[in-house]
DNA sequence: TTCTCTACTGTGAACGCTCACAGCGTGCTT
DNA sequence: AAGCACGCTGTGAGCGTTCACAGTAGAGAA
């Protein structure tokens, strides 16, 4: 059966850059020159191609294109989380998901891996060189290699806050931590709290550095003392937060305000007070982080302190795509609001 | 500058097939048979190839791969929820990514596609006929074209739950909504309780309609009447069940019960319960469904009935890579389980 | 008028791979 | 001894696209 017959039965064979070009009377070149822009094309010409391409349903095939120009036009979301805490984070929906409408409308698709395991992340790594144009990059702990080793294989790369220890060499986006927590600890403060203690983020983590220092930069403004009884690192769960604020209470029985690195944190922080009998605001303020979900879920509703999500993700497909187009690394810090509800 | 002597300065152009076979010494044909299982191959020469490909540190290109098998050994996650509502929910990420990590097994990417939008819907749609091998398709609404319009195109597709009206010829992986809302109901029944109303899910979702046909047969099995203003439908959001149990604490203030079609529903029940004053689970037992973080962050914390995320997740891509090898569509149906905990 | 420049068009080659085929030698059957 | 089958190997063709180049026509300048 000839190729121009087999359009009866079966699964039509999808249309070419050559059945277009037929169709409207030009060449393959033309075509082609159509789908990159219509430089260089006669008003006419493009006009014949493009309702051709309509007629024949034509989709560019990307294989082939990608092929030859060596751009698969395709872009990694790439989650380097050994306990996969980011996925009972419910941010990182926000995140996936603004950052998947983002490539959309470049027509970019986004590739989701997943690096738990040492095989897994090796996997990834041999896939990304060669398949992908650039990554998004998401992975707080530092010590993570992955973040040099695909700078290193000259992958163009934006990661989601500052990767620890790269120098100013790889793209990032990052809320602005220090000063979200500035403004946290300065509200409790105002509201008249002095015994403000903190449950960080876990320290080898940009956002557990940069809140602690917000906090302890804070202290110092408003005079007040840093005592090392009331800071507690937690791991940016659930569980670790309501264990971080068993710790203090014994520690520091009398605090009566706590700044929680993560509003996840913050939810077990409320179950602990809960079980010791504080009542929150009354005895203690509890202020979050993050204004996820959480936040909302949480009795009482937290006081929390926003991260701009949406304009994370876009900023990140942003920089990527003007790395990818050969624009050098760049920095953007985004502010931060604080929410007030009723924790605090 | 010539091809060979292309190494010394700037990025190297990765291994080809041509590079494996003359280290190897063999021809292309060999390499490539090695590559797609190595039959027809002698000992010496895998191993020879094997040995090249590890010192090359040769990556296929799927690209040139793809074009000519006219394969993309890659699958699309495609998430159609007009309101996202998906999103919200904590499900969607252990969905997500059971899918994600039981694809890599197999070495297949993952591509995310949201279809929010009319325009989304159009693009995903064309992107996915002739780029992708098969959809993995979450989308719980009825009335929603998309499965129809996959299966029409032969796309192979597996729907998270049985995609409404479209008779048994798209495959479907679902847990026993029917089981999983007696079991529930009959244990509400058997610790006492004889006013038990229910929050349904939407009755445009299979999951809103199914759960509610196992209270209503179950409320028959036990000899309890079926009273309409118990029943009262909610949309799957926290919102949404709090007012759905202000409606029925109106309606009939002598409930001593609550089904709830969703554990995230039940959180605005048990915000509803608290506001009006009735203990849980003294006054009044409330239970969920899903089992997701949502019922542990729930205060008192839930009894529900769990869904296996994680077999579900690895059965659609079961279900989908067997279809994609040629078999039928197929359904499965996975069991559910009752889990106990404070608020009933 | 002739020349040059520009806008537009078509053509061959290549991208890296798989597939079908043909060519071998070896071991078995007849 | 001839025939045949089978395991293994190399080779040419082609997948659908872009890119570089060459070629054409028409407009403007000399």
């Amino acid at each position: 059966m000839s190729r121009t017959e087999q359009n009866g039965a079966g699964r039509r064979r999808p249309p070419t850059i050559h059945d277009v070009a037929r169709e409207a009377g030009v060449s393959r070149g033309t075509v082609s020159r159509v789908l990159n822009g219509g430089h260089n094309v006669s008003p006419a010409a493009l006009d014949a191609v493009q309702s051709a391409i309509h007629r024949t349903g034509y989709t560019v095939n990307r294989h082939a294109r990608s092929l030859i120009t060596g751009r698969s036009d395709s872009v990694a979301f790439l989650l380097t989380e050994p306990q996969e805490r980011f996925f009972e984070d419910p941010n990182f929906n926000v995140l996936l998901r603004g950052c998947t409408t983002a490539l959309a409308a470049h027509d970019i698709p986004l590739l989701l891996m997943i690096a738990g395991t040492e095989a897994e992340r090796r996997r990834n790594m041999r896939y990304i060189a060669g398949h992908v144009d650039g990554v998004l990059l998401v992975s707080s702990h530092s010590g993570d290699p992955v973040a040099a080793q695909l700078h290193e294989a000259g992958v163009p790369l934006v990661a989601c806050g500052k990767p620890p220890g790269q120098g100013s060499k790889v793209s990032y986006v990052a809320a602005d931590d220090l000063g979200g927590a500035r403004d946290m600890v300065r509200y409790l403060y105002e509201s008249g709290r002095r015994r403000i203690a903190t449950v960080a983020g876990p320290l080898d983590t940009p956002g557990g550095v940069e809140r602690l220092a917000g906090y302890r930069a804070t202290l110092a403004e408003c005079g007040l003392p840093y005592d090392e009884a009331l800071v507690v690192p937690g791991d940016y769960s659930r569980a670790g937060g309501e264990a971080a604020a068993s710790l203090l209470l014994e520690r520091a029985p009398d605090i009566d305000a706590v700044f929680v690195g993560s509003d996840l944190m913050a939810q077990g922080v409320l179950a602990a007070l809960e079980r010791a009998g504080r009542r929150v605001p009354q005895d203690v303020a509890v202020g979050g982080f993050d204004d996820s979900p959480a936040a909302l879920a949480a009795r009482p509703e937290l006081t929390t302190v926003r991260q701009p999500w949406d304009r994370i993700s876009s900023e990140m497909v942003r920089v990527l795509l003007a790395q990818i187009g050969g624009e050098d690394p760049a920095a953007v810090i985004l502010p931060t609001e604080l929410v007030r509800r009723d924790s605090a």
